[in-house]
DNA sequence: TCTGGGGTCCTAGGACCC
DNA sequence: TCTGGGGTCCTAGGACCC
């Protein structure tokens, strides 16, 4: 049996941990930029908000109802998620962190225990010592185990808890469940799948093999035979070094000059370098892509990469910006409003296995110990304590995150002081 | 004024090799 | 009716996830 906990409404749940007076009221949390809506408490969703509203387009309606708005704060998150993933550690032999706020745990160990109740003890703990609401799915594959998630989090509201061990209980998820609820199910599955009158995750399960293989690929056999409860998705707790890192951000507001624009882009290939130091690997191929804003339909459009290979592998700050803006020399072009730049390192491979270059005339050990001691001394002191000229002061492409909670758990300036009214 | 960001896996098709 | 065939590597793009 495989479980699932998924924290609810996590951004919101966040926020509101340390804002008790806004209990049983609506709040939602925007992404970069305060873009658009992508959290909501059940209040929120109440009120019909939509996951990806855009934040200006509901202003009005969210001051009339009195929505608690804040700012995406990942560091705070982040630092909750932890918390929650290791109380989840006290209680199984292993645990899968499968995002921010979903984690699979392996009870295969646990013989003779009662798989519900096991599962209101984990939710009251993390309910009691972390104080995020958790709900809990139980059945035999990681499938059917967010179906029954899903289920918890929508019909079980007092126990927050659903298993499904015998056949009849997984039909009956299956049933319930819309086709296009179904993990690994998205738009254009969803449409195909409708279109041949397969409306539940039910109907699905009864369609061929070979349609499903010709129609949805290997993906798609995958999710059929986890949904009959043959499991086909492997326990991963050891998850492998990432195999590209990408940084790509909206700027705060539109940049057109080729110098406004470096400054960014040499902020997001550090944060990359950064990323990549961390997991101890080199890349090989740097990759710039800028873009204008799709939205703004009276602006001419522009969207353009480039790929640059690197002659050695690496993972300084310095080559990997230099290489980065070799990339934009090539997309760049004057006489555009652009909204976006990212960068994204591919052909990474483990630091201590490079080819060195025949003609490579860089001193390796030398930037190995410059940037060992830049990351040490940012991690020490917050982020860019030091950091490139490249990367610049202007900031005019900083994002706007206007209502920005504090850093609660992580900045001791930011922790929050209980004042006794008496004194 | 204002519409997210960071990933993975899979397939198709081209280039190239013997 | 026919144009060799099979393998590998690379890239671009689609689909999906949270």
């Amino acid at each position: 049996m495989i479980v699932l906990v998924d924290c609810n409404n996590f951004y919101a749940s966040c926020e509101r941990l340390f804002r008790p007076e806004l209990q049983g009221r609506p709040v939602v949390v925007l992404s970069n930029n305060d873009g658009c809506v992508i959290a909501r408490s059940n209040e929120a969703k109440a009120l019909g908000i939509q996951m990806g509203a855009p934040a200006f387009m509901m202003e009005a309606f969210m001051l009339n109802h009195k929505v608690a708005v804040f700012s995406s704060n990942y560091t705070l998150y982040g630092s909750l998620s932890n918390r929650v993933m290791n109380m989840l550690k006290g209680f199984v032999q292993a645990v899968e962190v499968y995002s921010i706020d979903e984690a699979f745990l392996d009870v295969s160990g646990l013989i003779n225990q009662n798989m519900f109740e096991l599962a209101v003890k984990i939710r009251e703990a993390v309910t009691y010592d972390v104080g995020i609401p958790v709900s809990i799915g139980i059945a035999p594959t990681k499938t059917l185990a967010k179906m029954a998630n899903r289920y918890a989090k929508k019909e079980c509201k007092e126990s927050g808890v659903y298993v499904a061990e015998e056949q009849s209980q997984i039909n009956q998820l299956l049933e319930y469940t819309s086709v296009g609820d179904v993990w690994g199910i998205g738009g254009q599955f969803n449409k195909k799948l409708m279109l041949n009158n397969v409306f539940t995750a039910a109907d699905f399960v009864k369609m061929s093999e070979e349609w499903v293989r010709k129609n949805m690929t290997v993906v798609g056999l995958r999710m059929l035979n986890e949904l009959k409860g043959i499991s086909c998705i492997d326990w991963d707790d050891m998850p492998a070094p990432k195999k590209e890192i990408c940084t790509a951000k909206s700027f705060g507001k539109l940049l057109s000059t080729k110098e406004d624009i470096r400054e960014p882009l040499a902020n997001y290939t550090n944060i990359c370098a950064v990323k990549l130091r961390k997991q101890k690997s080199c890349a090989g191929v740097v990759h710039v892509f800028i873009q204008t804003n799709t939205h703004r339909t009276q602006d001419k459009q522009y969207f353009r990469s480039a790929t640059v290979r690197l002659e050695v592998a690496t993972c300084s700050s310095s080559e990997l910006i230099k290489a980065a803006m070799k990339g934009l020399d090539i997309i760049y072009k004057p006489g555009y409003n652009f909204k976006k730049i990212g960068v994204i390192l591919f052909d990474l491979i483990p630091e201590n296995n490079i080819q060195m270059g025949l003609f490579d005339k860089a001193d390796r050990e030398r930037d190995k110990k410059l940037m060992r001691t830049f990351d040490k001394i940012n991690e020490r002191f917050g982020k860019n304590m030091v950091k490139y000229a490249a990367q610049g002061y202007n900031k005019q492409w900083k994002l706007r995150q206007e209502k920005l909670s504090p850093c609660y758990t992580t900045d001791i300036a930011q922790v929050l002081i209980i004042q006794d009214k008496n004194v």
